[in-house]
DNA sequence: TTGGGTCATGAATCCGGCA
DNA sequence: TTGCCGGATTCATGACCCA
């Protein structure tokens, strides 16, 4: 299956398309002392066509979670009585800005994605479509993987709408012939299994060419392969977790992207790091880290993160 | 929000985008006895186009469950023994065709929608976001309500990835300036809070302006408002509800959307009629329904599975 | 309670057109 | 003729839900 099939090019389309210029901010480069985690503060388009100009090694895993077309400023969340201040703007002149910004990003990010590699982005189910087929004319229809639903609980809102208890995530691989980085992840059984069969294997029993029976076996069975659904809880307002950063991540969230997609050792990418979750993750279990973000407010919040876990970051000259 | 802040109209392109022509089937029109259900036998854009121009009263709610761009006919599975036939083709030049098709059914349907109406699409994974991006260019971005997840589980596959077991239900309104057609519908309340709260409803307690602490009343709740990610299993391949037709949907899915989304009495239109699955539950909650499809296979099933329920259809002259 | 029967899977294999 | 490529077919699969 191909969107190319009969030379149908299918690709969305707005007048006056251009190329997005990057922020003329200097880069700074903090690197921690292990000289296993890296963080730029800049403006990540710069900061990329840096890392691609470089040959810096390639990443296993991508993880960004950029603006959602909200068109609001976010602000940070204090524990107590302290101002809020702006953590980052989501704030554009039209989608196709925001669209504009996203595929000038993608594009630099799959050239630093190693074969074996993901892309994992996180987008709203407002917009997801859009971002979906942008990211198809970039990575190609065959290299999407999978959309993953990120499905939480909170507190309901009186609309009169089914209430929006979703996000979506959307992985691309670079290389779709290439065998993947793949950990393989279970989750428990179904009730209904466990009530029938208990935590045994099942083992399908074939007679005369038909399924006859299933028999229950002695192996226990390690659950079921992790579907592209979810059920992860947002952080309770009170969660130690909590940085007062806003749209902050939970955790246990990047945790399964990171088991599945990336060994030991691998590098980790963020350009959009925010309150660190990925790379607090990341360093966490092991992995190397690359996380890029403007805003001073993120920087700041990523450094406190990361200190509290002994990681202490110093500055270095870009191009190192 | 708008996608055409700025005069920037963002739309799917391709090469050579024609209008699908109708197959030239002549119609056939089948009542129940009480003249509260029809059923069309024909190619749905036919049967559209002759509604539109008939003034047909509009439907509260459309469902559609159209093929899925599998590149493959679907065949029957009888019970027993029984040869399994085609009973529709999902085989298509390209997406563009693809797409095509699913834009001018999408159109007309438009206009057979009540203002207060809502228009329920079930897509695939892999094309669900072409066809929002479309149709949200013939309802508008606005119109949009809700990316609805309908989870399932199924047998797992051994492959390197996360398992599909989510299908998308995209629902936009007719008229998102009118109050829609809603009943409020609830879900059992989460474990973790059924551990702390119990079935009573809680009370935010607000003290100086600041949200102090919760408090559990005397009114039992109703549950959590439905969200937009709906957990029913997909129908068990022995199930009493199994017509042996493909890709049948289960009962309970269209039992949530005519029920929230209409009120007896309410035409409930299904242009892919199917199995019928979406006329015997709108015949069971008493809407009124209406049914197209194309495929024998498809109309002897249906007729099959009303009949097992009371309901006879007879043929009348087309236009009445 | 126990066991049957399957899947709009996904991988492996086959096959036919083309160079 | 033969080898390659891609579409189409078939084959292994094991947890799920209902009777």
């Amino acid at each position: 299956m191909s969107i190319r099939s009969k030379g149908r090019i299918i690709s969305l389309a707005w007048p006056d398309r251009t190329e997005p210029r990057a922020k003329a901010f200097p880069i700074v480069k903090r690197l921690t002392e292990d000289r296993r985690g890296v963080l730029f503060v800049g403006d990540n388009l710069t900061v990329l066509d840096h890392l691609i100009a470089e040959k810096q090694t390639g990443a296993s895993l991508i993880y960004l979670d950029p603006p959602f077309f909200t068109q609001r400023a976010h602000e940070t969340m204090p524990r107590k009585g302290a101002a809020s201040e702006v953590a980052f703007s989501d704030q554009w002149e039209s989608l196709a800005h925001y669209l504009e910004a996203i595929a000038a990003r993608l594009s630099r990010l799959r050239e630093l994605l190693l074969p074996h590699g993901s892309l994992v982005l996180h987008v709203d189910t407002k917009t997801s479509h859009y971002v979906k087929v942008l990211a198809d004319g970039i990575f190609g229809f065959d290299a999407f993987a999978s959309e993953i639903v990120w499905r939480y609980r909170r507190w309901p809102s009186k609309t009169e709408n089914f209430q929006r208890v979703h996000d979506v995530l959307l992985r691309y691989r670079k290389d779709p012939s290439i065998a993947p980085r793949w950990n393989q992840g279970y989750e428990a059984l179904a009730a209904s299994t466990l009530k029938t069969w208990g935590t045994r294997k099942q083992r399908a029993v074939v007679e005369e060419g038909h399924r006859k029976r299933s028999s229950s076996t002695e192996e226990e069975s390690k659950g079921v392969p992790l579907g592209d659904v979810w059920d992860i809880g947002i952080l309770a307002p009170v969660s130690k977790e909590r940085t007062g950063y806003p749209s902050q991540k939970p955790e246990a969230l990047l945790e399964r992207l990171v088991n599945v997609l990336t060994d030991p050792d691998d590098l980790v990418l963020d350009p959009y790091a925010g309150s660190g979750t990925t790379l607090a993750v990341a360093h966490r279990l092991g992995r190397q880290f690359v996380g890029i973000d403007e805003s001073a407010v993120a920087i700041a919040t990523i450094e406190k993160r990361l200190a509290e876990k002994g990681v202490l970051l110093t500055q270095v000259p870009a191009g190192r």
